[in-house]
DNA sequence: ATTTTTTACTCAACTAACTTGAATTAAATA
DNA sequence: TATTTAATTCAAGTTAGTTGAGTAAAAAAT
């Protein structure tokens, strides 16, 4: 397998489609297919990808020469001779995701189930783009080397970085946001200095996307993510491509204001969500309540130790949640919303215990698949997972349309 | 031409590609690179669809004897050959649009590049599904009559009616509700009365496509439209294509909340927007204050009569609406937010002019190519010209991956 | 004024990838 | 044991895009 048969054709606009074009998204139908419904059989994933079976057979058995898949058996209690199945080969690729912080990298190598093979975290004294880029190039380079996967195998890298990328009214500068990095291009720069493809990509979304892989939505096309970081991110789903906006800043729900003249927020706003509902609102509220968190002290521990002040954040927490999910669900009509990202999963399972819903949302019908919020699978290591499994997602998902 | 040459394939999940329907997309790619750039030469085209000269020159040909494109003479100036310049040959073919409310049905023609070509209205009695579908039926035969057209040349009808659409928790009656739909499967009734291709869409996603078509937004790829019809609706444009969420109720964004504990609505909750800021609200407010309405008077005219409750409730709709911009310029990272619908052009004017736009928004960002709020072009026929751009837009526009 | 350069476009041969139909295999059912 | 059903393969056929040579026409250079 080389990389090239992955190499996603970038331009601008919406280009045409041709013989390798079209060979390039078959692929992708094909293994979309098997992710979503495997084992499945060459038969079987013709008829539901509108495909000759002829057409299918071939495209499998370059895919089985590559590697990526791998035969499961027959299946058997059907009459007719009995499917061959086909199935992942976890081992047939993988895929590396890194989430940059202030102070710290964290590094996640995954293959092509979506399963975690290797992750390392390392401090990062200078987050600048000419300290990071050959920090995270060394940091790479050893994860490989520890985790015994040839080099050759590597789909790609994703980079996950806290937003808002680009020019915006959201510039402010805090502590989630990282300096130096304004006037660069940092997909190029880091594709210069690992030799593979890169996405750059944001912690909300590449945690959607993550969940979608091999987490909560896994049979899902269209939902949201509400990621806890430093602040809160929104990363969206729909039609099983993640949405960015115009220009990438999509999903920016922690500056959504809940409480008319609130909580005065670094953005300029006031009563911003992420003044409440975040890691960060959840310390300046403790903090103004006199707990000392200098003492190892974690939202889980006091959460656990049901600690009067934690749970009165939670509660209050919850209720502009409550709101945000409200609009999130009435504007994207998702099937499902899923909280996760940088939080302990027991203080994410307090929150949506104590959320109020608005019965007003398109979301509130009787007949649900799922439940209408739901929490996310992956963890605090959802980020750098994140940039790995876009990595994967794209290698995967089909899309013939390419836009800028 | 033949309508089949139009049909799009449907069916459940993504499928794969093969000549025909590379073909097929081929011919969208180049019609929607004539649609955003025309005039256009054959090889200007091949050149930005990533299409080889001689493919494109096929595709013209064929598209040419079909009648929907025509050459307008040579490109001058440059070195080389001329280009032979191509455009839509707006006569080539046409589409219906009709907008079904609870007591009229609105008409419309468009032509190929999306020119109002006729409109009529009629008074509706009865709008349970019984009488609407032979009622509208009859209305699109005689529109065609009238307009001269020969109906081999029909491409579909857009139908566009309030949602939400099938189970939600918003089906509360109201007078922008219309009873009787809910367990049909509209389109098909429709496709069987009407005998060509059938689109059913909300007001507000109709109107977005229709500015992307030929309005405000028509070089743009990503954007919003809030739509003022009775309540309040929101248009999504991503990637050039609407998006309609999991079960087709995205854009609820009338109930939305702006004021907590604010005014009761419809739906069970208290300060949604649609309460505040649609012609619901505003008819509601002017009537508390004591405006009289029966006696002829519009929002139109009472605002050109500068009557102090109509400067009143501008005043603080603008103030919810400026919230809800915020929130949506947030989650979408639109190019721009467009304003439109069933509301006079000079009392949307009048709101934008009021808006006090957060500050805390990606959307305000210094470089911006357009406005950040905007005001559509298509006036009180918008929702009706909407469904006729919605089968325009089908017609044109790629995509390869059918969804269900 | 003539030649060169540049660009657009057409014709004909070529190729990649999907489709079709016949043949083969293997399990369940009659 | 024969029949039916379904999966898969083989080989030929089809569609549509690509490639390369050749022509046409305008601008720029000589």
């Amino acid at each position: 397998m080389t990389s090239s048969e992955f190499m996603t054709e970038e331009g601008t606009g919406i280009i045409g489609s041709n013989a390798g074009r079209s060979r390039s998204h078959n692929r992708r139908v094909v293994l979309e297919f098997v992710r979503a419904h495997e084992p499945a059989g060459r038969a079987e994933i013709a008829r539901s990808c509108g495909l000759s079976i002829q057409a299918v057979s071939n495209i499998i058995d370059t895919l089985q020469g590559e590697g990526l898949l791998r035969t499961v058996g027959h299946r058997a209690g059907m009459r007719g001779k009995p499917a061959l199945q086909y199935q992942f080969n976890p081992d047939g690729a993988f895929a590396v995701g890194v989430e940059i912080r202030p102070d710290a990298m964290v590094c996640a190598l995954l293959n092509l189930t979506g399963k975690r093979i290797f992750s390392r975290r390392k401090k990062l004294k200078d987050a600048s783009p000419e300290k990071a880029v050959p920090a995270v190039t060394k940091l790479i380079a050893a994860a490989i080397e520890a985790s015994g996967r040839d080099r050759k195998n590597l789909l790609g890298t994703g980079i996950v970085m806290p937003g808002p990328f680009g020019e915006s009214g959201l510039s402010y500068s805090g502590a989630a946001v990282l300096s130096g990095w304004e006037n660069i291009n940092i997909k190029e720069e880091f594709e210069k200095a690992l030799a593979c493809p890169v996405i750059i990509e944001n912690d909300a979304t590449a945690a959607a996307v993550s969940e979608r892989l091999a987490g909560t939505a896994s049979e899902m096309n269209s939902f949201c993510f509400i990621y806890f970081g430093t602040g809160l991110g929104l990363g969206v789903i729909a039609g099983g491509h993640s949405q960015r906006g115009a220009l990438g800043n999509a999903g920016e729900i922690g500056h959504i204001i809940t409480e008319a003249n609130g909580l005065p927020c670094p953005c300029g706003n006031f009563g911003c969500l992420e003044t409440y509902a975040s890691r960060m609102g959840a310390f300046a509220f403790l903090e103004k309540a006199g707990v000392n968190m200098d003492e190892g002290a974690t939202l889980a521990s006091l959460l656990e130790a049901q600690h009067p002040a934690m749970l009165e954040w939670i509660e209050g927490a919850a209720q502009h949640l409550s709101q945000a999910i409200g609009m999130v669900e009435n504007l994207f009509d998702p099937e499902t919303v899923i909280l996760g990202g940088a939080m302990a999963d027991v203080v994410i399972d307090a929150l949506i215990e104590k959320l109020d819903l608005p019965k007003g949302s398109v979301a509130n019908r009787p007949a649900r698949n799922f439940p209408r919020v739901m929490r996310g699978s992956s963890g605090r290591l959802t980020a750098a997972i994140g940039g790995a499994a876009m990595i994967i997602h794209r290698t995967i998902t089909p899309t013939v349309t390419v836009f800028h």
